[in-house]
DNA sequence: TACTAAATTAGAATAATTCTAATTTACGAT
DNA sequence: ATCGTAAATTAGAATTATTCTAATTTAGTA
């Protein structure tokens, strides 16, 4: 089990890695992203937490660094039932419960979860990724 | 397997055991919706053949019956990876293939694909349903 | 035929996100 | 250390999907 100190400096090193300049906003977004460990934000959690800590990142600076960080494989997006996307800080290929009435999303480890049976993948397409949501109501 | 006509048929006839009246658009609506079997629409798409059509029927019109038809059970809601919301004239439970590239939805039958193993539930939470999209690149 | 609740409509409003274009910054080269 | 430049940040406008509003029309019933 990591500390979440553990997860920043991994976080800022996959930044270092990437082609992405380590700016200010992005390094006070990745500590807010991942002091918790695994966690899933919205762009609108991420842009509280920064007012609350008195940060001053603009809503574009939000969205744009996450959306970054994303495609630079720092973190994941995850679609919901909900119209919101989540931002993601476990990368690892995994599932997800979904509490439409707090929604909130829950990680379900890939080895807690098997597809036993899967149709056959139609002509000229091929396989990109498997999403399983699990819905739950309270 | 069951003739365009006769899908048309079976859900106007849900149409008319519903709460909901039997108006010209939402009759329009469903022909288009039911005209093809077994399909998946955005309003867009809706929206669209609506013109070709030459019918005057408005975008709220569109919005409006597509989401009444849903809460009737008439059609389904589905959320995908794409930002858009696509009503699906397949009301039984079953899952889909996404094609990121079309932006096209494919269904598998329940009893093609198998989920073997699911971890338990969250406490104080119950399962609502399990909606799983295999995800396709052309 | 008349009544009334429900449906339709155009357009305004909202919500999430992206775009624009001006300013600022990171960082490699001097 | 300073400079130059591409990248990043920013405020605010724009866009996209969807919902709301409130006036008008219609379906189905009495
Ligand atoms: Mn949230
Ligand atoms: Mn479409
Ligand atoms: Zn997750
Ligand atoms: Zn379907």
């Amino acid at each position: 089990m990591m500390t979440s100190n553990e997860y920043i400096k991994k976080a800022l090193q996959s930044l270092k890695n990437s082609p992405l300049k380590t700016t200010k906003q992005r390094v006070d977004i990745i500590k807010i992203l991942f002091s918790e460990g695994n966690n899933h934000f919205t762009v609108e959690d991420v842009h509280n937490k920064i007012e609350k800590l008195g940060l001053n990142i603009s809503l574009a600076t939000v969205y744009n660094c996450l959306n970054q960080l994303t495609e630079n494989g720092i973190v994941k997006s995850v679609k919901t039932s909900c119209n919101k996307i989540y931002f993601d800080t476990n990368t690892t290929s995994h599932h997800h419960f979904f509490c439409k009435n707090s929604s909130t999303l829950i990680d379900i480890e890939s080895k807690n979860i098997k597809i036993s049976k899967l149709p056959k993948i139609p002509n000229g397409k091929k396989l990109d990724s498997i999403e399983i949501v699990v819905n739950l109501t309270e």
